[in-house]
DNA sequence: TATGAATGAGGCTTCATTCAT
DNA sequence: CATGAATGAAGCCTCATTCAT
């Protein structure tokens, strides 16, 4: 029979079901301002059926945030992995990935532009804070390496990486923070041609 | 009588208390996230005394949100109002205004750091809450007119100055809340010189 | 076939396996502290099959204390039923069945030994509780039978025999309490030397 | 002003209040079966004001446990002090305590009646637990020692005085016990006579 | 018959706010 | 004005029970 694959297809939709509004909401009010019956309503099941697949509040937040982190990892480590190419190049597809992957799922995006590390620890066990900080720091140390490389490869002055490392996350969430706050309030949406304008700056700025 | 003054001075300094008091827990720990009591407590005054002086805990926010974001704005609008200066000169000084006075009073920044449109909303009136956004426009509007001038001052490249303001704020208000999280991670302090060097970048990116 | 047979077997395999392990969770916890999920893990079977077999939880319980205040009782009313034997005879019956069954099986005890008339009331029906009270009246009054017997037989001094009886019952299930309760606190296994003393203590007492 | 006295004494009232009737209903549903909220209606004020006062349900049913057991050490102990006083007599203090202070305040014996480590174990602290148990252990030490004092003054026959103090402690809470539920059951009261009888068979069974 | 996902009532607790003093 | 005890709505979570498969 297909009836245990279905099940299990049904039973996976809702637990997507669930992450998907618990997502929207946390993105859109903070950890603190969204309630478990809020949620459990916009998934369409009850209460209680967020503990069957969920152990509490906390862990249901986790597990948004820490795949979104390992997998955004991943794909920007990937991206600019290939230490022959021009460093210039693989900071453009740095900027890129955020102006083409935002629009298309701006929630799984929340996790950087919202983290705030007073918040999220008490939530957390000290372990799983670290864990976390861990996966934002290897983050920051690609990007570091990316611009090591365009130092070592003549392209770019000689800055401090770590610093201009900070300052390329710092800008890109600050942009993404931004352009959401700017669309909330209806004014409009800017953020590719935002992105493009600060990548151009940065890295006129960045070159020798 | 001096009791009259000196029962005004009381009341004022009572007030400032629960301000200083509840401005530092915000910023540490988020709106949700402090409870009236906690603030009580720490301005050592009980928690009908808070009730006293601010209708609401809304209003408490409110009142410690909004005298910050017109203050800057004074602040940011004085510093580079004089329209002979050169365009990069008023950044420059925009920018030394966050690292000079960020470590000075840390929590008079939050209200930028971590505004929050979607969050923030629904704690104010719809008036109120316009009349924030209007605040913060402002603020876009004259370092705009900053970019602005330094194009005409054909110091900067033909560059879109609504976006670049934009930019600079994203990327103050990033690198703030960047070095907010690594300092709380005991990583050391960095902020000085990061802003110095984001200035940097921006500067030879925007010159001609 | 054997088949229907193998069914049967396996159907009261499984209700004897849900039983013991309700049995033992609720002597261990308390009716109140033990949930249907719990027995249902240890009874390996879903907490659907609880209810296929068993209407609820409180018919669970009951399920578990009836049949043990019916063979406690038959079996006691046998020991003590040989109107020709001694009356201390018979209560040294009484008292080593205590001392023997219980270590054997402990649980098949908790019914009397943590019989509540008030936190179980509410659990059953106004007639389900009668009828436990009547159970537990009988046992009284047999070993009130024996304490009479012994007063007829010249054995035992004029004592008042209900209110023996209620002493002898109050005494072995005291002591059952509270040598369940110090094993608990690993001091140790006195169950059967106190129930022996307690015994020739109360035969003494009795004599004439 | 009487005034911050009548307040201190309105809070008290309010206090003692809240213990009655929470001693009243935890002694009769047992403290699972017990809400906080029943407790707040008993007690004729809100859920909050509950935990004004006692910072969780287990501290409540803490509060009411220790005292008890505290002042029924020192009580007990005082009654059997003097070393010079006839074993016998002794005890009987013992049991009379019980008989004259049970009616007056039936559920201030309810912690021993009741007690079950495993039940009560989880619900407190390791610490707390042990002290629970010292405190207890002593009320057994105390009346070993009556025991071993009678068997000294060659009143009492030679008889493990550990085994004994169990037994009459078992004994007496098994009473107690045993009239409660038989009080409930409406079937009348007979502790005062119960309990004297208890004792003179015992005390017949434990003189030479 | 057996399963286990789903439900929702109800339990414990927190906290913004009120109000008598 | 200042206090802090009191309130009760609302939040997180558990669990007995149901029901589609």
């Amino acid at each position: 029979m297909g009836v245990t694959e279905r099940r299990l297809r049904e039973k996976e939709s809702r637990i997507e079901s669930i992450k998907k509004s618990a997502a929207r909401l946390f993105a859109r009010k903070g950890f603190s301002n969204v309630s478990m019956a809020e949620i459990a309503e916009a998934a369409e099941v009850s209460k209680g059926t967020l503990y069957i697949y969920f152990k509490s509040k906390e862990e249901l937040y986790f597990s948004l945030i820490e795949p979104v982190l390992v997998n955004h990892h991943k794909l920007i480590a990937r991206m600019v992995s290939d230490d022959s190419e021009p460093a210039d190049e693989s900071l453009r597809k740095f900027f890129d990935y955020f102006a083409d992957s935002y629009p298309l799922d701006p929630q799984a995006h929340q996790p950087y532009m919202y983290y705030r590390a007073e918040e999220v620890q008490p939530l957390f066990s000290e372990e799983r804070h670290d864990y976390l900080k861990t996966l934002m720091a290897k983050n920051v140390e690609t990007i570091e390496a990316v611009i090591l490389r365009g130092i070592e490869q003549g392209i770019f002055k000689s800055v401090n990486p770590r610093a201009v490392s900070s300052i390329l996350w710092s800008l890109v969430t600050g942009v993404l923070r931004w352009e959401e706050n700017r669309k909330f309030a209806r004014s409009g949406d800017f953020l590719e041609s935002t992105l493009q304008t600060a990548m151009n700056l940065i890295l006129d700025g960045l070159k020798m």
